[in-house]
DNA sequence: CCAAAGTTGATTAACTTAGTCTAGATTCCG
DNA sequence: CGGAATCTAGACTAAGTTAATCAACTTTGG
């Protein structure tokens, strides 16, 4: 149930762009540095978050990174499945990356326990990670955060 | 946070091994069989849970595995874990298999922000599955599982 | 023009996953 | 005892993933 290094990294990264919204851009070189990330690897990883809508970039002199949304507006679930792939533990109950079992022998039949099992855990680590933002995440936040109805009402809150 | 393949055959396995607990022993190729599971690799899996003290085994004619405990002894956590390794979705919040962050630029303060988030979603994990036992997991169980209480008290029920 | 910065894709080493295969050790039965 | 059934153990492999590294671009600002 590990997330990768990618992620970590990704995660951080968004950490210093998240401090640094409707500031300067951040240059890749100032977030490796921060947070102690091999820089080529970053490249990746900010490429990626870029292509996905989640960050833009402007090249050459002064250029850099930002977030393009607010930082409550983007959650830990959105950037790990960006970066590692659905929250499920198994493609059958996955909401975002739906994959029928295909050899499963309860694939026919109403209950499969292992589906029942894993839709538990896929549904609670969605509840959690589909309503921390960014902001509840450079906040450090442990306690509860901000009211679960004003983002439930935004959607996109447990499609993990 | 995917699960792997031998996790979930793993699981699918003590499904078959908990419908004939108490009563014979059952071999390899009917578990392969029910459960459409390549038999060879199946056998590497059912031996890493014989040696992990989950599975007791008897050679020869009339052989086959049996539990060792009782099937409501027994967690998908504690199956998990012995497949596929801690819960934890990165060492520093996992409680079985903890590793101390080594390059993590808040690994010395009080509070890391990606610490709090994956402790979040590793208590919420552990807290599933190493309450779910496999009578309830062969019973299919969506809803809710016996009292937490009794077993709380056994101890083992939440050191993803 | 040129230096600073992002963009892209190729390449790599180590590891993991998901198997397969072979040879051996036990056990039971006749 | 002999042999069939069954588990045990470990080597081997092909494909994929992870975590990088490197080099060659393109864009932008001054």
């Amino acid at each position: 149930m590990r997330i990768s290094k990618k992620t970590e990294y990704g995660l951080r990264a968004l950490l210093e762009l998240t401090a640094h919204y409707n500031r300067v851009l951040l240059q890749r070189r100032e977030i490796a540095r921060r947070q102690q990330i091999p820089l080529e690897y970053l490249e990746h990883i900010l490429l990626r978050l870029r292509n996905a809508g989640v960050l833009s970039s402007r090249r050459g002199v002064g250029g850099g990174y930002s977030l393009i949304k607010p930082p409550d507006r983007l959650t830990l679930g959105q950037v790990i499945r960006i970066l590692d792939g659905p929250l499920a533990p198994i493609g059958c109950v996955s909401k975002t990356a739906y994959q029928k079992c295909r050899t499963c022998p309860y694939a026919r039949r109403k209950r499969c326990p292992l589906q029942s099992a894993m839709a538990e855990v896929r549904n609670a680590v969605a509840g959690i990670l589909d309503n921390y933002t960014l902001t509840d995440f450079a906040r450090g936040a442990t306690r509860k955060r901000v009211s679960l109805k004003g983002r439930r009402s935004r959607g996109s809150r447990s499609g993990e």
